[in-house]
DNA sequence: GCAGTATTTGGCTAAAATTGCAAATACACT
DNA sequence: AGTGTATTTGCAATTTTAGCCAAATACTGC
């Protein structure tokens, strides 16, 4: 295979990573419904330390899933690609799939 | 926040950490292209240990992503769910627009 | 400038993920 | 039973990630 194609699959890879995180997926639904939330309010709504809640930010930032604007003493911010969302309904599906498995085991 | 949606959110965050990785996300696409590949195939593909891509599979097929058959001795690894082609597309349009905002730093 | 609030960053520890090698297992063929 | 091929598993080393506390930074209003 070759560099190229790698490289592809390694950037897919990092988008992917930057969501595989309850946290993380939290904060992105939370933001795909209400358009946008500063830190203390997803601080809040994550229940962990606000300085966790701030590298779980730049982190999706960094992987240019989210961007930030600061206004005042608050920092916003909001998702930055919408399609994101099409993605809960297909993990639902592959969820909602793996229980059904799991009863055929229980008969 | 209430116990059933911190645990639907680690559900829907381990189906997404399943394939937050390159190896992981190129089987996944090959599987989806042909249909199903044996370990040798995919080992060859992703260029790693062999040892290594059948831990890869047995993630994948824990998160229920993929579901295997052994046929003689050899065994045959699928996809379990079409909808997860879908990503692809959207995980391509962050590359993009990454890409895009990359460009506007420099001007 | 000082006190107070919001956010980020440094430093550290603990836990989880990744990987290859070697050994075990499973099957096919003779 | 014995050899050869395909795959998985045990083990150990390394790297990455996650989390908190404390300190630093940035801004507001007095």
């Amino acid at each position: 295979m070759d560099q190229a194609t790698r490289a592809r699959y390694e950037a897919r890879a990092r988008i992917m990573k930057a969501m595989a995180h309850p946290a993380r997926l939290l904060m992105v639904d939370e933001l795909a419904r209400s358009g946008e939330r500063c830190v203390c309010e997803l601080t809040e709504l994550v229940g962990s330390d606000m300085s966790t809640v701030s590298r779980h930010l730049s982190l999706l930032k960094n992987a240019g899933l989210v961007e930030d604007e600061k206004r005042g003493q608050m920092v916003f911010y909001r998702l930055r690609v919408q399609c994101i969302m099409n993605f809960f309904e297909c993990i639902e599906s592959v969820i909602a799939c793996n229980a059904r498995s799991q009863q055929e085991l229980l008969t």
